[in-house]
DNA sequence: ATGTTC
């Protein structure tokens, strides 16, 4: 359904106006509490509107103490309660944490290593190459990763993060200098994390998992900001490998352990939301701050998994090329989360009594402690912001977009105005179009991964036929438009492409 | 995403 203005658009009950190109506002009603923006252009809106984001994204913006605009990537899809590809902020103060907008998988996020390999180094041997990596890198879902998790191991993954990997050979100080907040959340409380979820945890530290969680090698095949891929270390026909994966078990208990209390300890909010998978802890109570803590020890838990599994990556091409990984120049480029929830300082509106105000109430601008949610959403800080890592200070901070493993991947950097129209964010991905269901009845695996290797010379092992059908590249949205949108409102400048070589997943 | 169903 569509109205008759060229600028404005209604699904399903849910008005979008056109505010310009590629931002689309729902106005602020009785029951929200700030406006809702979708970023996206016509095509990218027909397909965010095809389920319940928009709804979701309306509901979201009735969380207490939400401030700004609740905000939908071009990418955005629904989700548990939050969409998927969502920003919301509320003060960190009078408003809430809600673990349905950070999502079960707790720093789910991406890494890009770079290597001094070239495709020239790598075409005729991607098979060799593939089973390598498919042999040394645990997937799939349930147990058994790369380290064995005793109590003293667990413990300190969650409170020290990479620190901890450092500590015991996985990682070089280079490793911590190029990851969001060096690998570690000081805030990190492991008492908050059940036993359970340690229990789930302890077996699967350095594991890809399932799903959409892949390693994937990639050559370079398009510079776009030459200036800033000199600076990232990025030039054409170069071999990266790019790392997608979470928490695991263990993120996905926390964030059960933590909706099932907040459902019992504070109904009172949950009562006034629209939906109960919103289930929000209000700011300053104690369970806010321990599920805050136990978040913050789930994110450094996936930190540390991405790492062994780079350590581990480093080994087989060390094998695989008989070389030492340090002349193979492995560095990492970037690890960027892209399912997290942060206390930062940004600008909002405030009343004449210095507390966050919607634009009617405003008499000036403040900078405040937020939580900021982001839930299919990366971090997309400019130059000049202080937690950037200095070695990126100075152009922005890397962010990596993985596309399907059919349509290649983005690097991309904090853009001007993230700060000014996303908190600092961006989108994640291509985000899926159909479900899993659905891409199983439309697709075979092994008929998809002949394909991808006798046309695109793209070489996929995985543990499952049906994780492949499920993740076929036409399952995925345009990741080219998602990038375009993002680049176009200068929130994440494009800087480079990749395209996949060699595909590893559950 | 996920010991693929509390």
């Amino acid at each position: 359904m569509t109205d008759d203005s060229d600028d404005v658009r209604v699904f399903d009950g849910v008005r979008l106006e056109r505010v310009r190109e590629h931002v689309w506002e729902i106005p602020r009603d009785g029951e929200m509490g700030v406006p809702a923006r979708v970023f996206a252009s016509e095509q990218l809106l027909e397909q965010i509107a095809d389920d319940k984001t928009l709804q979701q994204l309306r509901n979201a913006t009735h969380l207490p103490g939400i401030v700004g605009r609740a905000i939908c990537m071009p990418d955005g899809h629904q989700g548990y309660g939050f969409p998927v590809g969502g920003v919301g902020a509320m003060d960190a103060e009078t408003g809430c944490i809600s673990p349905g907008a950070i999502g079960y998988d707790i720093n789910c996020g991406v890494r890009m290593m770079r290597t001094n390999l070239t495709y020239d180094d790598v075409v005729g041997r991607e098979a060799e190459l593939v089973d390598a990596l498919f042999a040394n890198v645990p997937s799939g879902l349930g147990g058994g990763g790369i380290v064995e998790g005793d109590r003293d191991t667990i413990e300190g993954v969650l409170a020290r993060g990479i620190d901890w990997a450092l500590e015991h050979g996985y990682a070089v100080e280079d490793d911590l200098a190029h990851c969001e907040d060096e690998g570690m959340r000081p805030d990190a409380d492991p008492d908050a994390v059940s036993q359970k979820a340690k229990d789930r945890g302890k077996n699967q530290i350095g594991s890809l998992g399932s799903g959409n969680h892949f390693l994937e090698v990639q050559r370079v095949t398009d510079i776009y900001r030459p200036e800033v891929a000199a600076e990232f270390g990025l030039e054409p026909d170069q071999i990266v490998v790019l790392i997608h994966c979470g928490s695991r078990g263990l993120g996905h208990q926390v964030c059960s352990d933590y909706l099932r209390r907040i459902e019992q300890e504070h109904g009172d909010l949950l009562e006034r939301l629209p939906d109960k998978e919103l289930a929000a802890a209000p700011a300053g109570s104690e369970l806010a701050e321990e599920y805050y803590g136990a978040m913050c020890a789930a994110i450094n838990f996936a930190w540390v998994n991405r790492q062994l599994i780079m350590h581990r990556t480093r080994q087989v091409f060390e094998r695989v090329f008989d070389r030492d990984w340090q002349a193979m120049e492995m560095e990492l480029l970037y690890d960027v989360a892209h399912n997290i929830g942060k206390k930062e300082v940004h600008e909002v509106d405030v009343d004449a009594d210095g507390r966050p105000a919607s634009s009617g109430e405003a008499v000036a601008r403040e900078q405040r402690e937020l939580y900021v949610h982001r839930k299919g959403a990366t971090r997309a800080f400019p130059a000049g912001r202080a937690e950037v890592p200095a070695a990126y200070r100075d152009v922005g901070q890397p962010i990596i977009i993985p596309g399907s493993m059919g349509a290649g991947s983005y690097v991309l950097r904090g853009g001007e105005r993230s700060l000014s129209r996303s908190f600092g964010s961006t989108a994640h991905g291509a985000g899926r179009t159909m479900s899993r269901t659905q891409a199983k009845n439309e697709f075979w695996g092994e008929t998809v991964q002949n394909e991808l290797r006798d046309q695109e010379k793209i070489y996929v092992k995985a543990q499952s036929g049906a994780t492949v059908a499920e993740e076929a590249p036409g399952v995925y949205k345009d990741v080219d438009e998602v990038v375009r949108v993002s680049d176009d409102l200068g929130i994440g400048d494009k800087v480079a492409r990749t395209y996949p070589v060699c595909n590893i997943k559950g």
